[in-house]
DNA sequence: AGCCGCTATAAAATCGGTTGACGATAGGGT
DNA sequence: ACCCTATCGTCAACCGATTTTATAGCGGCT
């Protein structure tokens, strides 16, 4: 397996007494190999093997103006978020052969920007943006559609634009939340809004909105605050850890509380800790996303499941369905998946005694 | 900025009377381009900005048999200490204007094969293992070192070949995590040990009986338990969590708790929870890592943090150095580096009243 | 005999860039 | 007048494949 005397196609000719042309043919099964009769195709494919041919890729890839390579843009890999999804899409395109080309944008448009034409300058054939955060995301995006690239973006759903996405049904999922609290006794309902900024905010709001209309629930405002922008994905423990140590002190009184996401939710638990307060006991905590921290906890975290090992999934495969389009010249249509979110119950809350 | 019309070097030499050699000659800065006047390369550069023309990089690594990349082998990209190694790493070539070619082995050494042999055809420069895990390595490695591929293992260190490696000191860091317990008053202490197959567990052992050495602190045999093996980074917490357990329920008392990892040290808050402790009131605990959960936990661990991020960031130094030296035809030699590790105190750990 | 079609293989063009060898011109030294 | 060198560039080969086109032998048909 050495790669030292790296044997080209031609030296698999010489070797076998054919042209490099024949035996190109006859290893890619090409049409003109109809005509090879099976003894010659024999000797071709077993000289290939005994010599350990691999054809290049780069030279194959000049050859054909195909990479097969999709190029993965991940907002910011340390992200808890981020990685499951990356490991379905990762995944999925590995059983189709096809190589990940995984950039890591690091949260900074800049990097976006320069990785996105690094990708693009390698041809890749297609496109995922794992996106969990960055506000700036208007004018990257009018990068993407300009490029022929097909393109899907998971993590995050945009109205206004003709890209494909997979995201989850924040509002339904958050709806979910409530109405676990609510079920449980709940009525005195602190919330942490996610930062305005985010789309997904937006979204889980309506969620709770909806849900506590229809069940009649009264939201006080004075107990809901809000998270401040950052782009640091991290930093939603330490908001959560501030904006509950401020609920505390404004003295309203709450049994429970929703978190935009778990690492707000993880932050509060701190916070409640740090008062004296236990959870599930004396205040239930639900958080949302379902991130691998959410689980080992302690007390373990009731949250809000997004499925992202298989939302890496479906990106794959609409990407995938997208280059095939494009290779039989009939342009892909834009999917916009919405996936249903899962409420997982887990210690963090209780009924209310 | 659009890929449709893709501007080659020669839409370029035409575009401004000049041949395709020319412009590359310039725009390169060869050494021929020594002769080439002022204004000749004026006009070829701005027309070249004008185009947009951006070189194709399969032509080029294809003609010049370098690929600018490096092929990076994660073990297994969800387990929380690779993901900090890896983006160090991918900072540290990006710098460096190397792409990194990320492949994630799902801790299958049959997946660590194939995409080793992807990344070799894709003619990567240099190749970078994170090794977190993976007990079956010996044969995955016999093919590194055959291939002429300067490698970096990072995260664990190998005894017996002569691939440089990047590794935390393990045995000054378990010293380290022994000798704060010791200082706080502790002397009835409980191990959780990594399991035998993982060398880390060796090492981290030793530095544990060094210290106590030093110390004439008395190891209990009882109250050391040992983690099965097994593939799954994140079985480690199920492990902490079982082990625990069962020291609790054998009845002899300790005052604290020195886990192999920081999987395992959440594992055992957990256990401790359930039978009533609190940490670190009733019971310290001490992990390893420090990965990002740790301080998120409550009570935040006390750890032993590998610098991970600069560990990756050295490995990545190494092959771009191996890199250069196989270039200048120097053979580049082999380096150990072993990172010291650090006490990251926290709220996991108290002194004995 | 001449032509067609089929089989089996090779030659040549192409992808987009890099590079060593060479051509042409002009100026300087002897 | 002759050679040498410094400038300024181009030509053509090459990297390693794929693919289109060409070549040649042969059997059958008219």
């Amino acid at each position: 397996m050495g790669r030292t005397g790296v044997v080209t196609i031609r030296d698999v000719a010489r070797e076998c007494g054919y042209s490099a042309s024949t035996v190109s043919i006859v290893l890619n099964g090409a049409p003109l190999s109809r005509y090879i009769p099976a003894d010659t195709k024999g000797r071709i494919e077993t000289a290939a093997k005994r010599m350990g041919y691999r054809p290049n890729p780069l030279a194959r890839s000049l050859r054909s103006q195909r990479s097969n390579i999709v190029g993965v843009m991940v907002i910011d890999i340390t992200d808890p978020f981020c990685t499951p999804i990356l490991r379905g899409l990762e995944n999925a395109l590995y059983q189709a052969s096809y190589l990940s080309l995984i950039a890591d944008a690091h949260n900074e448009p800049h990097r976006f920007e320069r990785y996105l034409e690094m990708l693009l300058d390698r041809r890749v054939e297609g496109l995922v943006v794992i996106a969990n955060w960055l506000v700036t995301d208007i004018k990257l995006l009018a990068d993407l559609t300009e490029c022929q690239v097909p393109t899907v973006i998971v993590g995050r759903s945009f109205e206004n634009h003709s890209v494909s996405t997979v995201s989850v049904d924040n509002e339904n999922g958050a709806s979910l939340a409530l109405e676990h609290l609510y079920r449980l006794g709940h009525r005195d309902i602190a919330f942490l809004r996610g930062p305005k900024a985010l789309s997904s905010s937006g979204q889980r709001w309506k969620g709770i909105r909806a849900f506590a209309e229809s069940a009649g629930l009264r939201l006080d405002s004075k107990k809901i605050l809000e998270l401040p922008e950052s782009l640091d994905p991290n930093s939603s423990f330490e908001a959560g850890l501030q904006l509950t140590g401020e609920l505390l002190r404004q003295a309203k009184p709450f049994t429970a509380l929703v978190a935009y996401d778990d690492m707000t939710a993880l932050g509060a638990l701190r916070a409640l800790k740090k008062k004296g307060l236990r959870v599930p006991e004396d205040c239930s905590v639900v958080g949302f996303d379902d991130v691998a921290q959410a689980g080992l906890s302690v007390p373990s975290l009731t949250t809000v499941r997004q499925p992202m090992e298989a939302m890496g999934g479906l990106s794959a495969g609409i990407v995938l369905d997208a280059i095939k389009a494009m290779d039989e010249k009939q342009d892909a249509p834009v999917v916009r998946r919405k996936i249903p979110a899962e409420l997982v119950v887990r210690e963090s809350t209780l009924a209310l005694k």
